[in-house]
DNA sequence: GTGCCGCCCTGATCCAGATCAAGTCACCGA
DNA sequence: TCGGTGACTTGATCTGGATCAGGGCGGCAC
């Protein structure tokens, strides 16, 4: 893999960025089985693709949109990480979540029509924009479309709903490692090693811990032999040790 | 307002049980913008009409859906009060949350396609059960139906966002009691003064704290004279400063 | 009536994880 | 070469809320 060079930059052969290689993202894009040709009408494929505007590149640091701005789209990522946050009167960041290649960001900003969070940029960013209005006229047109928003939205009440339960520091790590693990794989990735692109300190607000207590328990589980970190670098070593740790949290 | 007698039966005149008093319900249901006719053309409001199926009684504890069970459709709440929660494979129960008259319950389960979680009745429920399959339909043709639906999900996300924060004992408490207070004034209830159906444990547990923790938090707000508690009615007297409390939870 | 049970409250103690305080290390710009 | 800076780690201490233990009370069966 090796995606991103010592300097920070993409190397130039990243599959992910490259337009050139456009069918194979969209194959494993959470949207991909709506924008490809499956069985989808050619004039209703068409008028999606319309619809859908590249957008990037974001660096490091960069908004994709900042909460409390009209809500127009949802994004899905191309390339990079994403992370959702919000930040507080008291000015303490929360970290809602980390959005990777082929998901979708924005789902949360239907409702109250606007963004009611940050998405920043954690490297070197592209995305695929979705007009929210043209999408949802799309969708009265073909019913796959308005699933496949169904789908999405509610699997995100999934995924809050189950890092909201009460769970110790360990539960906690380990679930998003495999969770990571997991997301990384079904976009065609290695299921066992990847990099952790986001701080220790976004990882510990994202789990509600501290940086510290991140680091405590990464080195326990070094110890242990369940993970290898290098760094950012992360590889898997016992992913059904890992899955015993977490498994009151995994399930949903 | 004394909805329900002191035997935990409903009182004859409760007007969200009573079947002739409908179209006042609807009126202050979740969906009810979509039943009402509003706008939309008749011969597809009948549509909806026939796809609704009111069933109920429910006594209290009695399942309105199991975890597991396949996804069809997705209800509403027209009397009494429904907790949806998990029990994980160490027996421990996880309440994920409490849906008063009006609300809905079961858009999670779109995903999966099966109900990732048990809904049960905390004391007389009546439910509207709107079939999906049907429903979607029925939002392919209306669109108001369909935006209706994205709404709803994408609300759904930013409530389970919220509560998954880091957060003390008095914020959890103080923003729970204040968005059940505006739930039920949404609902055309009292915002000040209403009956915690759900006994303590099930409080604590969806705050993930322990009920002890609910007593002692509940106390220090009463000594402060902050709210008013008999038993499960309750009274909140200083919003105002319980809005001060929860403020870096409430905003979403 | 009596006993039981579920729910709630209160006090004492304990502990997981936060916070505080120092480091180390890699990188970078002058 | 030398600070300077930001990300990470490690150890010491503190604390909010969990857990444990006990008791009160109202409803209900007998």
């Amino acid at each position: 893999m090796n995606r991103i060079d010592r300097h920070g930059r993409l190397a130039e052969t990243d599959p992910i960025a490259d337009d050139g290689d456009e069918l194979r993202f969209c194959s494993t894009c959470a949207f991909g089985s709506v924008c490809l040709p499956a069985g989808v009408d050619k004039s209703a494929l068409q008028e999606l693709h319309v619809l859908v505007e590249h957008v990037g590149p974001y660096r490091n640091g960069a908004h994709i949109f900042r909460r409390g701005e009209r809500f127009g789209a949802i994004f899905a990522v191309r390339g990079g990480v994403v992370k959702t946050c919000v930040i507080d009167d008291a000015g303490r960041e929360q970290v809602l979540g980390f959005h990777l290649p082929g998901e979708m960001v924005g789902l949360n900003a239907i409702h109250p029509d606007k963004y009611p969070c940050d998405a920043v940029a954690l490297d070197t960013v592209y995305v695929c924009r979705f007009s929210f209005a043209a999408l949802t006229t799309l969708a009265t047109k073909i019913p796959d479309v308005q699933q496949k928003l169904f789908r999405l939205l509610s699997a995100d009440i999934g995924k809050a709903t189950t890092l909201a339960g009460d769970h110790t520091a360990e539960e906690r790590m380990a679930a998003f490692l495999l969770d990571l693990a997991a997301r990384y794989a079904a976009r065609g990735f290695s299921a066992t090693r990847f990099r952790l692109v986001m701080p220790r300190g976004d990882i510990a607000n994202h789990l509600r811990l501290a940086s510290e207590t991140v680091s405590r328990v990464l080195r326990r589980f070094c110890d242990r032999e369940l993970i290898r970190v290098d760094g950012r670098e992360l590889e898997l070593l016992d992913r059904d040790q890992l899955r015993c740790i977490a498994r009151n949290l995994l399930p949903e």
